[in-house]
DNA sequence: CATGAATGAGCCTTCATTCAT
DNA sequence: TATGAATGAAGGCTCATTCAT
């Protein structure tokens, strides 16, 4: 085989697995991971049944490309706010970022929902998932921190949650959820951190020790 | 004439249905609705699988009246928040509240959102899920408002995201997961609205218009 | 018990088993025998599926006493018919009164022809159906006999067939077919016998030898 | 490209296809519709069960497809009658061919007659079935007009239900039945029209109210 | 690389029948 | 006599995966 014809074997190759991959995401945010059949995704990417079994060993490892690579993407597109020198400036961008994020890769958030209560395809999705929340935790810790944030650790736990519950919620009514409204809200939000209280907040446990 | 007495056959048709509700949601939630055979329920309940079937009609209806009896117990819970006279602490109640419902109910969150990305079942559940989460969010608007925040509805909306994202954490990873620390942060958080701010916040797009 | 509670008990018994009869044979009509179940006929009779079994040990008997009572009403009725004493009006009788049971027991014939092709039903009926149809060939050739037709064994066999098949259109579209006609139509034509043939009718095989 | 030719593939689908057809007749035909599962079709043509459902969406379209393919060579069958010229030798040849038909393809009947009266099947079956019951009612009429019969709309009906009626008792016992001499009478029968009655039949109706 | 026929295991559901009361 | 909860055995169907070509 010529070194020419090998190559645009190899891109084909990239293709039809990128074919499969966009395919096989659009469907299971559809119609759920379980609901999916292999021979949907297979027909819609028009392509065999046999033959994607030549590009994954198994819907397991289709699911799990379908993270690393939009993982991968979410990467990129944080890694801008990185350039930002303003401590808090870097944390709008990042939150703007995010809403960007969250509406352009909604099928991606519908397919992370979806299969994150299910033990089974979570098992092999660990390895991929676990580093990279504990990646988004520090990043908003960071920024938190650099933004002169008390606490950054709980702040950034809470923040976590507020995205992903936003995001969340607009995935599951993406036609009406004002997420533009709450993201801008959000942004203002963190713009500074809180100022310091007069009383230090006394966590239950203690509160319930000294009464 | 009847040969067992209709109260007996009806507590002992309590205690079965109630045996199916609790097995099944525990399974459900710990291996995912559509990885529960309705075989491996019937089991761990200890009747046969037919006799599901008699209590409902089928594995759908099974986990709808999951939602009807959870949703129940959780607005009863909710519910005693209305009896704190000052609107500020009727927040923090309700905040309290809802931690305690979130550690308890666990195993229901655990299924409510695993199940909430999947379509086939959601068609069942929206008729007890819709009317639920726009209570959720009138209840947490109301208390806002009551409370004194500026813009309540969207204020709801973010509460509400916060929540549910903190509730989902925690189900991930219950174990480890500081849900009393982040619940007393939110309470802290939500004591008194923000103060007035001296400049009204501008639209992203009105920012990006004059930097 | 006394004599008078104990004729009361049996009184009821043989209402019961009526009215279990009535609502099998009309559901095993509608739905086909098959496709109704045991428990759809006990609810339809107001009793409950126990008491079924007590009056019938299975669903095979519970449609052998619908063949046994139908039959038995049936024959009664074509009893009728011996009573007229012209052999040619005995048979337009017959006709006659067939005509009318073919309407008044639709139910039955449809239950009948349902259940016909039905091996494992079939095997029980078998001992009811069997004496039955002979007895009808048999009613049917000794009229045609006295009536002066020739063969009575083969004609016999084609009425039959003419009736039953006359009897399964009627059930498969009963609103619309002109049962009334057809059975005019067939008295006219069988009351009288066929003019004797100037030339014996000869077999095909025969015929195509001689061309 | 294509790793088994086409034509290969087509063949091979062909046959399957058919050997899944042929099997499930003639176990239609043995045990009734209801009681033939599927997997006993699939055993006896020698693949698997699911197999079967790459062929055919469910067990209904199996059955769909039997009649559709039984209904077509029945056609094919009965046009030749309509080469013969003479209208009084074609009606003489179309009786002869349904008599081979009837035998021929008893195990169609069969089942046929099993199915008519199962509301579940029937559904399904309506559309292939409803046009055909009027085709053969059409081409009677036709075919007993031209040859002289008057009122050959109702002749057609009973000569219709005596066929029928023959070909169902031909079925139910077919290795005593005596069906080509039945045919042959039937032949002789409608060999030629009725002579003008020299009274006109009375209505049963009429008939009653003059004694 | 590519096809799609073929498999086999498992799931949801139905239903005739039994049994304790 | 009467109830209806309970059982167990199928049955129809889906689908991830394999394999011959």
């Amino acid at each position: 085989m010529s070194p020419r014809s090998a190559a645009a074997n190899q891109s084909r190759r990239d293709a039809t697995r990128a074919r499969l991959i966009a395919h096989a995401l659009r469907l299971f945010a559809e119609r759920g991971y379980a609901s999916t059949p292999v021979s949907a995704i297979a027909e819609s990417a028009g392509v065999s049944q046999g033959l994607l079994y030549h590009y994954f060993p198994g819907k397991t490892e289709l699911v799990v490309a379908i993270f690393d690579e939009s993982i991968r993407d979410v990467r990129e597109s944080w890694a801008r706010a990185d350039a930002e020198p303003n401590p808090r400036l870097r944390l709008a961008a990042l939150l703007r970022a995010i809403g960007v994020l969250i509406r352009e890769r909604r099928e991606f958030w519908a397919l992370s929902y979806g299969v994150r209560m299910q033990p089974e395809v979570l098992a092999s999705l660990e390895p991929v998932l676990a580093p990279w929340i504990r990646e988004i935790h520090e990043k908003l810790r960071t920024y938190l921190k650099d933004a002169g944030w008390p606490d950054p650790t709980l702040e950034a736990l809470l923040l976590f949650a507020l995205i992903d519950g936003l995001s969340q919620h607009y995935v599951l009514d993406h036609a009406r959820y004002p997420l533009e409204a709450a993201i801008e809200r959000l942004i203002q939000r963190y713009h500074q951190p809180p100022k310091a209280r007069r009383r230090p907040a006394r966590s239950a446990a203690s509160r319930r020790k000294k009464p």
